[in-house]
DNA sequence: CCATGTCGTTGATCCACGTCAAAACAGCCG
DNA sequence: CGGCTGTTTTGACGTGGATCAACGACATGG
């Protein structure tokens, strides 16, 4: 496929907090390094915090559905949100899981591509578009982040369509989990004991399963002693070389 | 997932043939419309010429490999690419085909995320990426021509994503054939006798089936008057309503 | 025009995962 | 603490597409 990176302005970096004195919202922000305003100055926060608007959402509740009028893009600063696309007989692909830190944005088009719901209780920033768009143009920057943000989805997204194109149910729960505490890790959380909020739904119409199959294969895997399944949400990575060793499809 | 486009420049456009002047090789180029070079006027398509070197490839031949240094990027001037990942055993999965117009780029690292090799014979305009990417800071223009290139395949990375995750084998197949369709109008071409060029093997690989499933699903349509199979890789449409149903999971 | 390799089609069988059903579990509130 | 509700797990069974195996149909070159 044809991703492209032209970004020579920022590498994606463990999110730190940061202590600021002005009275911008975005001072405070503790995943500012991975988002869309991460090679921002102080100046240029401020113009952009200027146009944002928090949102706050429960969980299971929808941000956006598909074919709506594509209005605002959001940066997700904490909670899970997924983001699906649905057939007309309810069957449901879920084409992505946003942590803190990752941008919701649009298609091309004026309308929504796909659907988007909080996982858990969620604080978002909100941009307008148009707004955005017209602070685009006076910072490059902002572009040139958004190509970036833009080439690495584009990656994650053909290892996806490997994985669900030729990936067995067993490599895909192993690649699913190791995902998640790669992500964990670059937002600078434990990476080990993975958090896992989504449902066994969730989790199937991610990886192009049934709930059915996702809990067998999670079974199965604490059965070979590669994970432990804890409280709270938690998987531990007892193996994680096994793991990566099933996930390649070794 | 988070696709984005504030490209308000230029449309994709049905390629027209060009007539210019000038000595450039891009002068005569069928499908500048539909490429990266768009939006450029006489004096800047020149100064990208002049850093642009054609390729020529046989059928089979690769551009390059997944993990090779990216060190050029491509547009795809005339015949069909395929671009693909594999697994350690030999799995495959082609996440993309390119036409003439499309572009071949890279990912953030700075090696290829993917292999990418010609299903016919083909022509290529190759790029240098350094040298490209100094002529960006200069046309802020092609960045955003690759910021809206990179949102359309988002878009349809996700479309895909639906299709391997939650589609029937029949399903794919529809969605295949309306694709190939679909494109094949966006460059000029007729769209209804649908040139197929690839084998099934590649077919397969990409809808995340074998080439015995393909071959089935084709009779299985043809069968039921959906399409005709004609010779030199030519598909009819028979009956185009019904395909969109079938694909749309109707 | 036939020999030969590649690709596509068809048939028979198998199995990974889906489907259907029910039990076990986990929150949550009264 | 116990009943209620939704989620996860487990079990029994079915099936769509994979696998294995011929066979037919083209292209290509001698």
């Amino acid at each position: 496929m044809r991703v492209f990176d032209f970004d020579r302005v920022s590498k994606l970096s463990p999110a730190v907090p940061r202590e600021r004195t002005e009275a911008s919202p975005c001072a405070a922000c503790t995943v500012r390094g991975m988002t869309i305003c991460a090679p921002l100055d102080n100046q240029e926060l401020a113009q952009v915090s200027a146009i944002m608007t928090s949102v706050e959402l429960t969980s299971g509740e929808p941000l956006f559905d598909e074919g709506e009028e594509a209005g605002n893009v959001y940066n997700v600063t904490s909670g899970t949100v997924k983001v699906y696309k649905l057939l007309p007989d309810g069957r449901r692909q879920v084409t992505g899981f946003l942590f803190p830190g990752d941008f919701v944005g649009l298609a091309r088009q004026e309308t929504y591509a796909f659907s988007a719901e909080a996982v858990t209780p969620c604080l978002l920033c909100r941009f307008p578009r148009s707004k955005l768009e017209n602070l685009m143009q006076r910072m490059p920057k902002i572009e040139q982040r958004l190509l970036n943000i833009a080439s690495n989805e584009l990656v994650a997204a053909q290892e996806q369509m490997l994985l669900l194109g030729r990936k067995t149910a067993r490599e895909k729960i192993a690649s699913f989990l190791l995902m998640l505490s790669k992500r964990a890790r670059q937002r600078g959380q434990a990476d080990d004991p993975v958090m896992v909020p989504m449902s066994r739904t969730d989790i199937g119409d991610y990886l192009g399963l049934t709930t059915e199959t996702v809990s067998r294969s999670f079974t199965q895997l604490k059965q070979d002693g590669v994970i432990q399944l804890l409280p709270n949400h938690q998987v531990k990575l007892a193996q994680r070389e096994a793991l990566e060793d099933i996930a390649g499809g070794f």
